[in-house]
DNA sequence: AGACAACAAATGTATATACAAATGTTTTAT
DNA sequence: ATAAAACATTTGTATATACATTTGTTGTCT
């Protein structure tokens, strides 16, 4: 016997959001999972791909926080660790001394490029089961959600 | 210009990982935001719902944890918060004394009754812009992929 | 019975996150 | 020019989470 069968879970619309929490958790652990091999977590990776496609443009905290995941986590501390590890450079923009400049460096370029090499094996391993139809669909429907409100 | 006209958006698993992340996270600010009006977690509201399920029969803290979105959090800290604030009960099992016995108060079915008043105008909002066909649709894929993996 | 493995929960600790307040800088208004 | 408002980031703090270790309890093997 489903689990599913019982009366109370078959409110339709509370079994999509609990659904979307419970798919879009798994998803969060198994990409963290995966990225750990590369000591980083699913904002810092995020954080780098939004510089890298800057092509050398500087970003400032603002602008990086918009692209993030999850929009409410401490930039400042986030992007310092990057430096740490040698990935980003970050300077005072000194036409507006406000904001910094953060840039990824050579270092970052290339654990991404690592990164890339297996990404699409993990990929495929984790969407592989659908087909590219349901694929479209299952985005289109993602987007629909969150748009409308 | 959308940005997704952009060369490297286009590779669809990618984008769907990145689909699925977003939408998750984009439910969890939601319904976190939701709850707050009743000073309850997620986790914490799922807890009680997986208590009052059980109809006055206990649960332990293993049981707990499996129903639970993020599997890896603290159970016992959590469950002591919910004792505090009066909403569970939580014993020693005397058949085996390593188990505890939780069980959900008055007060905590109170409280989900309230929260349970107001859930279906949330949820219609939430996902009221998808078809009933769509809603189907979204919920098989989701679950489509979880259970591949 | 005693030693050891397995089990269920609790605790310690390091890291992450949310939220509010503070700091340093620039713009605007008087 | 000065004060006040707006801006961008940083810092403080309380809470949450992940992960490893410890404690208390039960089961198993000799």
């Amino acid at each position: 016997m489903n689990k599913n069968d019982k009366k109370e879970d078959l409110n339709l619309p509370d079994l999509t959001i609990a659904n979307i929490l419970q798919t879009g958790n798994w998803m969060n652990e198994t990409f963290s999972d995966h990225l750990k091999q590369f000591a980083l977590s699913i904002q810092q990776y995020q954080v780098l791909r939004s510089l890298k496609k800057l092509n050398g443009q500087p970003a400032d905290l603002q602008s990086l926080q918009a692209e993030m995941v999850s929009k409410n986590s401490n930039t400042t501390r986030l992007v310092e660790k990057l430096r740490l590890k040698g990935l980003i450079t970050r300077f005072q923009n000194e036409e507006n001394r406000r904001k910094v400049e953060i840039r990824i460096t050579e270092q970052g370029i290339e654990l991404l490029a690592e990164i890339e090499k297996i990404q699409d094996q993990f990929e495929t391993a984790v969407v592989g089961n659908l087909t590219e139809k349901e694929i479209l669909i299952l985005n289109k429907l993602l987007i629909k959600i969150r748009n409308k409100n």
